[in-house]
DNA sequence: GATGAATGAGCGTTCATTCAT
DNA sequence: GATGAATGAACGCTCATTCAT
């Protein structure tokens, strides 16, 4: 009976998945608002509810703490963008890439705080890395995107195109944030990016947006 | 004689100045080598062959080491790129634009593992910063530079545009460095990123050369 | 079973008062044998037989296990004087002083040593404190006891009265204490005290016994 | 020609002793006005304006220049106190009295901040002192000054009784100096400390002098 | 599997002391 | 004799990690 077989288990790994996520939230929470020098195991643990030892249950050790908080954002601004991609099929190649860029920019906004935390505390690690996997996917979506109209935009590489636009708007997106203050409105920042990613792929400057 | 008298004191300011930049080497070379968690006043001590209580006499503390580190590849990338457009006065937009990436971007192959270190360990100093003295000169530069074209370029706002200029290729540059192992060499890189500039401002796609 | 319960966690609250006794005792010794400047976190850790971490679970700091060692003899000597002064409600005025300075002359012979090097590390923090709370209750008793003698007595000021015999039993048997090697007995010391604190309150000279 | 002879030396010595003095009254300054914390040689050489190398030609170690500091102010307290026994030798006992317990409290009104802050530098040395050499002489002067009146004062021991004067009169006023803020006058203190002497000397209550 | 008391290596920093000049 | 740059042992304290319960 398959059903006894999974009740058994199902309640000790939805617990073991509920002290997980209890012990990112945690994490999350304590870099966010207290930043990187106050996350330590015994804090994070105690804003967990949850003993030291049982953190070593579930992660190896510190820094895969905060790797794995790393890998949740990444995870959730590559699936934001492809879904926005996925809804965008019917749309102009000037609408997609606003919608992209207002997208990655939100997202900035929303995880600035954390990503740059995270920065200081994933030390070593990050220097292994070289090309995230989430950046492969979102590089070839753009790239899906971008071939049907191959012939109208000024493009030598396709790939290549698509990881600077990827990196562009990533990394102005990120500036943006940092960039405090600033006395332009996010607005008019979304716009310039849009211009940068337009200008290069050769389109003639549009009205941006509203 | 009056140069007696200045000999008598230079040794003592040489050594010192020796000593700096003895300490200065072996905290480049422990943040390179062997990562920021390595970076400990007494690795840089032994490593400087000096004693601990040295680094003390020269810094006030861990992180000054780190910011004047900092400051130092800063003040290089600065005066490396304002040298550069010094030199063009002359030269044609094309031609400046592809100077600076190429500056920046040999820049950033030269930096980019002391700079990706040197950021997670000045954090909480870095974040009430904001803006970096030295950008703000090459913004403005190229500011100048672009103004007497300003008709004939797709700008809006011309702060705006040379502060995205900048960014844009500083973070690509910073990209391209990062993601290794690449398929593209140096110069399609460089080649790239000129484009994108060169579309941002609405110019004639050019073909690149070197 | 309640017992059984209460046993469960007895064990846990008995190792506690256990080792914050044990890192005292180590304190202690230290203070007493080595002095004030063996006395230091790793030190204390080591004699106590614990890891220096532990010492920070019971302790907020160093100082603060030399402030606990002070309040427990200063909790001690009083409860031992007002406990003293409780037996002596039926007695005479001059069995009542006799019998004080006896008791405060036993317990400096007995704390001198550690009293002398508390004082060298408590330093800033004591300066704060101004009166010990200990000595308030001491004085109090010693007024109550005067209060009916009031007339008979050499008194101006009954609380200074009070305090100044307080004060001056303290400290002869502090100084008698660190006066060694003496040619006198502690009888002929403790005989002398009293004989101070008599003619301070214009008593006829008894020949004091034991 | 023992002039020549003398003003080779003379200077040199003189220079000495006032480096000497310099450094001393450095040392004084820190401890009083920045505690014992900041008493380091660094910063005594520094406020001495001279060479931290210099502090170790005229004292062995940093200990050596608390201990000298704590020299001085006994030898002063016994000079102070003996001189005034010498102006006293025509007064009454009970001027006399009076006169000593005035000295004294007024040299711990004055010293008892260095005093203070010399008690937890000295540490270690302290514990061997037992009896110091400036006590003897005044026990001794004081011993004198009791001889002739010996019959008719309540005396058993005229060293014991001496000696104990002594400590009561320093030690009570140390305690009405730490004894801070008190309700009660200088006046009152000086008034009540010589109470108790003259109480203990078994003397008449005395309307005590203004 | 869960706990949290216990650990101790290792941190940043200080400062008494030395010694080449 | 005078100097102060240089030293490094030692400090108070933290926190990632372990392991007996």
């Amino acid at each position: 009976m398959p059903t006894a077989v999974t009740r058994r288990r199902k309640p000790k790994q939805a617990r073991s998945r509920e002290k997980v996520e209890r012990i990112l939230s945690a994490a999350r929470s304590i870099l966010v608002n207290e930043g990187p020098i106050a996350f330590n195991t015994n804090r994070v643990a105690k804003e967990a509810k949850v003993g030291v030892g049982s953190l070593y249950e579930y992660f190896p050790n510190k820094e895969s703490i905060a790797q794995r908080l790393l890998e949740d954002i990444e995870r959730s601004e590559s699936d934001a963008i492809l879904q926005r991609f996925a809804e965008l099929t019917e749309a102009s190649l000037h609408e997609a890439i606003v919608a992209i860029v207002e997208t990655t920019f939100a997202l900035y906004q929303k995880h600035s705080h954390l990503y740059q935390a995270l920065r200081t505390v994933t030390g070593e690690a990050r220097r292994r890395e070289g090309i995230r996997p989430t950046e492969t996917a979102i590089v070839q979506a753009t790239q899906e995107r971008l071939k049907p109209h191959q012939d109208t935009l000024q493009v030598r590489d396709l790939e290549l195109t698509s990881l600077l636009i990827f990196y562009t708007v990533e990394s102005l997106a990120f500036s943006s944030v940092t960039h405090q203050p600033s006395p332009w409105t996010d607005q008019q920042w979304i716009d310039e990016i849009v211009a940068v990613v337009y200008g290069y792929l050769g389109l003639p400057a549009n009205q941006p947006s509203t």
